[in-house]
Parts: C-alpha cells; structure tokens; sequence
DNA sequence: CCTGAATGTTGACCTATGTCAACGTTTTAA
DNA sequence: TTAAAACGTTGACATAGGTCAACATTCAGG
C-alpha cells in the first residue's frame, strides 16, 4: 500500500491494518478513521469491568491488553492477551450488551484507537469493507479460542509451555510467570518449574 | 412465523431457522433452501477427517455431530456437540481451506442438510440476509469457545460436571461418558465417580 | 432375540501438580 | 533514591485425578 498523505500518524497502524487485505478508497478509510478517538492507559488500568456492559471496541497502537475473569475461589483464568496492531474487547458483551462477566485491562501503558459499539455496527452495515473485517476479528477469535482448547486439553505443564513457545513465540517474554499461568491454567510454580525443563 | 406452503417436510426446521430472527421473503428463502441437500449418514460416520480440507457446512435436521481431535499421544479431545437445529462443520478449514485438523463425526444417526463451501460464500456475499446469519454463526460459535475456556480453568472434575450439566442440561443424557470425559478434559473413571458425588 | 464388543463402574496404586512457605530479586511509586 | 510491595524460584508436602485391571452392564447388529 501507498502511505496515505496527512494522516495523523497515530491513525497510521490502523489505515495500514485496515487497507492490508481489503482496497477502501481513501475518501471512505478517513469515514472509517474518523470514528477512531486515540486513547491513552497506564499499566494495570481496567478498561472494562466485569459487571459493566461493553460499549467500545479498541485497536491497539502500542501495549498490550489483556481479557480475563476471576471465579468465586478468587482464581484468575486470563483467556486472551492482544498486542500491537490487533482489535479487543469484551466481545460477548459487545455483541449482546449484557455484563461483560470478564475484565480488559491494560498490562502496559498502552496507546489506543477507540470506537463506540454504535458507530462500529453502523460501519458494519454501511461499508461493505468494514462488514468484512468485522467478520475477520470473528473468525480468528473463533480459530484462536479452538486453538486454546485444542492446544490445552491432554497435555502436561512442558507441553503447554512448548505450545504456548511455538504458536506464539514473543508470548513468555512479554507478559509476566503471573498471567503466562493463569493463561496456561497451572500455577505461577508450575510454569517455572516447566521452564527450567525447557 | 407462517408454516411455508409447499416445502418439503426435510426444510421445514431450517426455514424456521432461517426466518427465526430475520425477515426473509419466501422467494429469497427458496433460494436459500435450494443450495442445500439432504443427506442421511450413520452413527460414527466421519464427515471429515484431520487432513482434509472441509468443503461443506451442515444443519442438523436430527441426531448429533462430534468436532474432536486426536493428539501424538492418542488422546481424543471433544471440542463440540452440535445437535438438532444447529449448524456444524470444521470451521476454521472450512474458512481457509487448510487441512481440518480435527475430525467431524456423527455419533448417532443423523439427518442432516448439506451446502457446499462454494454455496454457502456465494449466499453470504449475496443476500444480506444470509451474511447475517454467518456471523451469527461466528458470533455464537465464539462465545461457545469462551464460554468453555472460562469454564473449565480452575475447576475441579466435580466442578466441571456441574458446570455442564448448568449450561447444557441435556449434555449428559446424550452424551457417552467416554466422549463427555474427553470434552470436559477429565478420564472416564473421573468422571465416572464426579457424577456418583453429585 | 442373542451374542460379542464396547462402555460404565469401582478399587488400588502412583505421579504430576497444587499449596504453602522461605528467600532473593525486581519493580514501582513517592 | 529508597522503602515497600510484588514477583520469581525452589523445596517440602499433600492430594486430585490419572492409569490399569477386574468386573458388570449395555447396546448394536446380525
């Protein structure tokens, strides 16, 4: 693609994203740009809480974001973690608008592009290009979570850690034993034990 | 809705799905209909095998299809039980046509309705009505995944049981024990003696 | 309606991994 | 810069659940 000229570069990840797999002529890719506000989080900042019903989808410029819930015993199970140039959000409750039974929080200072749930849905049903790629943020949420489940099941703690190192090789180095074993469904002393395995 | 005149007794539950939540008129809907075919197959019949690549999407009219996989060890994992009414296929083959990489299997016999990969992305680039119910498809086969994911981390067999018993109650009556073991990720004899503590 | 194969149940035993605690190191916020 | 808190690592120990085997039961298919 052609670096598109006066674009803010906050919106250049984004317009690289979005132009990467679809054409959108630019008239239409500054409509779409337009509903993205950039948004700023510290470390640690919950972005959307459990009990809260999701209002907005975010893009991510740079950090991470992580999705997560905690059960009754107060054991943490993180289901997803997005990096730079990926979308997230509390999907479920995105797409249904009932509480969100999860947390999204930054894990980083995070930079983000920001889009309410009424102008993402009126993108998906007025620009034929962004319908797509709605439908692309569902289809490799829906092969990533078959991957987890998949990838998971029947295997001991070296294998996921093994697995965890091959579908997504920057993973262990980005996100703290913590959360790695929240992810992995072992514990903090499992994951390092696993890993002086390796 | 309306009972449709002069459809075949075997489209009548996909019609009804079909109209369920969108208006479709009945010229657009016989349309729809006339892509899919019925098939009968038998109880343990594969439909598609790990390393092919999936080129059709089914609608259970009766019986139940089994997506699982088998891992080096010879482990068998359940991912998912569709049963009447629902849609089936291995989706993320049946989305980028790579091989399968899991099985899909009926495990009674079944009737079922096919459509053909080219079909069904002919219908959803075509009539809106169609796209919708794709995503719908995404959208619910995505909060499934999640579902699964955030219920079976941290708990323990007997949690699990409880668990599926919640969210799908008619699961177990179903169900072998060995095929719902290796879907809550837990052995035979485990399961076994969960459902003994109930 | 029979029969053999597959499945479910239960007991004995073993191992992977969870829990808890101690300790050293890193991070962070003032 | 520093103090406090959080985190990672490691050891000792406990236990849920896996494996294997024996037996009972069910069920599919002829």
């Amino acid at each position: 693609m052609q670096p598109i000229n006066s674009l803010p570069a906050i919106y250049q990840p984004l317009a690289t994203y979005l132009v990467r797999k679809y054409e959108i002529d630019e008239e239409r890719l500054q409509s779409i740009l337009s509903c993205f506000k950039a948004v700023k989080v510290s470390r640690n900042e919950i972005l959307i809480s459990y009990d809260e019903v999701c209002k907005t989808h975010y893009f991510i410029n740079s950090g991470c974001l992580r999705l997560f819930t905690v059960n009754n015993a107060g054991i943490e199970t993180s289901r997803y973690f997005a990096f730079e140039g990926m979308f997230a959000t509390a999907l479920p409750s995105f797409i249904d608008q009932k509480p969100a039974l999860e947390y999204l929080q930054a894990i980083e200072k995070s930079e983000l592009l920001a889009i309410s749930r009424k102008d993402f849905f009126q993108l998906v049903d007025t620009t034929s290009e962004f319908s797509n790629i709605y439908r692309e943020i569902l289809e490799i949420g829906f092969v990533n979570a078959q991957k987890r489940i998949y990838g998971f099941q029947g295997f001991d703690a070296l294998e996921k850690v093994r697995w965890v190192i091959a579908s997504q090789p920057n993973f262990l180095l980005r996100v703290s034993n913590k959360m790695a074993a929240s992810y992995l469904g072992i514990s903090p002393s499992t994951l390092s034990r696993a890993k002086s395995r390796l």
